[in-house]
DNA sequence: CTGTTAGCGCTTTCAA
DNA sequence: TTGAAAGCGCTAACAG
């Protein structure tokens, strides 16, 4: 290639990397001859010398809800790709193969950063990422020792139950994520929080557990629809559950928002179309993976360890056509409030099944 | 790494790569420095000697929607990554700045092949990626040179046409997906087939055009509700436009499956928690990714060229809520049937707006 | 401004 | 069975 065009091949080098170092005359016979020739340097070779790939990687969680996170992914490709860079996908899975896979990538330098959308660092056997010393960003949940992108998840879930007790809504039921979630873990305890300020034996608050799917809302109505003294106000940690719940037990009969009230978390597409209209609190979903995105370009521009940092991004709180006011029992029918007696165990965090 | 353990590091390499034929000594002694020092081989190094890299570009088209995407991409990952390899993402973006890349990644060594999700096999100026002689395998849509995974969906849009026409319905809409779109013209192709094989004169068709969204579903049902005599059968290009064209339909006062009934395309999730529960040809979508993976790992391992092949696979019409014959014309409403004096001009492709 | 050269870390002949 | 050495294609340091 360099002899065709009469030149040496770091003259073809610097034509092409810094074009100011090379004369007028030469660097239009280079670039004249690459374009013929349509030669692209070896990026194996750039990335043995450079010790750079050009390479990002962005772990996902096993069952991550294609929803939710093809958006934060949207957001993360965007700048990657302005910047240059390609994006590895590291779908974690459920032996655990991948993320030894996926370590071992970072370990050999087919990598220059990790983004990780799943919580936890992968870790195979003694090693982990963070050994290598390349710069990690974290987004939707802090995993230890790297900088992460969050949101006021805590804050707006409560914002999403005082809405219900604001409604008037006085036995509440809370469809959690998985057990040992780190986003379901701050949306409970800040949902605690807020029960516990509350004026004590007037809310009354049930929980079962779900699995962010439609299947997990699923589940929790056919919960919801076996208890004796069904609550009225439901608040599911994800968009699909709550959907997945309102499907069921409108099936069975129990009307949205008339006879009980849903709200769920993310904002997904879908939430406008189901039926009804569900009120959620938004994620900005695009800006997370943006956001994160941006700061791995900027941890690649001046390396070196720096203490993890945590960047916070505002949800928004969205009011729909899923939550009312709670039916007034009429004559005969059993009130949806605990009775008079019950009212001293006020907080009663029951987990259903 | 090789001076610690004493050896050479042609021993190292070999140890690591046959192990047959290293003495057991020798082996052992290696494997153990290995483990204590933590050692990966670097993979730009390997890369550039062996010539390959182990990782495989899937290119997605723009705005490609995830529930059904995402799933294909699944049983991409899974695969691939059971055979050791890693997957690039090239989401194509709007300015084609993403598409030059991806061809350069491809022309740069940088990937062992590409899997096509959108249809066409993408090109940079004159640089096409069959250039690079790499393999290509293409899904869902046909990408021109390459071998190909596709569904019998012209069959199966028809069979989901069919089966509002053997509802009763004659006055029929069809909500496309946008210009151009390969899936688009060969679901059409299949349905102007069909409708010219029914008996002429006794089945009306009109067409607008979507853009695979939520947000053509309500375009497309404004177009609707704006009609004269409203068709009594819808069938839209996919499940995201009958959604969205079933919330809007409704909230103007048009009850589905009773006034209209609507059938989608894909068989996402979301097709069984919409109100109603939509009737929709199902693709095997995880099955789609997996049998792509799988050709691509054939077509590695042994390589020179292959005349393209094209692979099949059975998509599955399932009903349910959202069809029903439909409605008899109340005494003094207009029928929804074309008045005799029409008969004639059978099939009427109007676009609409 | 341009050419020569060394070497990134690995695998693979070729000899021993 | 093992070691020595060449070289994959590139870029950066050094001469000229």
């Amino acid at each position: 290639m360099a002899r065709e065009a009469g030149v040496s091949t770091a003259t073809v080098s610097r034509a092409l990397a810094a074009p100011a170092s090379v004369s007028e005359e030469l660097r239009r016979r280079v670039l004249e001859t690459v374009e013929r020739l349509g030669y692209t340097p070896n990026a194996a070779a750039r990335n043995l010398r450079g010790g750079r790939s050009q390479m990002i990687l962005v772990v996902v969680p096993r069952r991550a809800n294609p929803p939710f996170f093809a958006e934060v992914l949207r957001g993360i490709d965007t700048v990657l790709s302005a910047a240059g860079y390609s994006v590895i996908m590291g779908n974690l899975d459920q032996e655990g193969a991948k993320e030894r896979h996926v370590v071992e990538m970072m370990a050999a330098g087919h990598i220059d950063g990790a983004i990780i959308l799943s919580g936890k660092v992968p870790v195979s056997g003694e090693r982990s990422m963070l050994d290598t010393g390349l710069p990690m960003v974290s987004i939707c949940a802090a995993a230890e020792g790297t900088h992460a992108i969050l949101t006021d998840e805590g804050e707006t879930i409560v914002e999403a139950a005082r809405h219900l007790v604001g409604l008037g809504h006085r036995d509440l039921f809370y469809v959690a994520g998985p057990d040992g979630n780190a986003n379901e873990r701050i949306r409970w305890a800040a949902l605690q929080q807020l029960f516990a300020e509350l004026a004590l034996g007037d809310v009354r608050v049930r929980r079962t557990e779900g699995n962010f799917q439609f299947s997990g809302g699923v589940t929790a109505a056919e919960a919801f629809l076996a208890l004796a003294e069904r609550p009225t106000g439901v608040v599911c940690c994800n968009d699909e559950m709550a959907i997945g719940f309102m499907k069921t037990v409108q099936a069975a009969g129990v009307r949205v928002p008339a006879d009980v009230s849903v709200v769920g978390f993310d904002g997904i597409e879908f939430a406008d179309f189901c039926e009804p209209t569900l009120t959620t609190v938004c994620q900005p979903r695009y800006e997370l993976g943006a956001t994160g995105a941006r700061l791995m370009l900027d941890l690649i521009k001046k390396p070196g360890p720096s203490a993890p940092t945590t960047t916070l991004l505002a949800n928004e709180f969205k009011v729909r056509d899923s939550t009312a006011p709670p039916r007034q029992p009429r004559p005969g029918e059993a009130p949806a409030k605990a009775a008079p007696g019950d009212a001293k165990p006020a907080l009663v965090p029951l987990t259903i099944s």
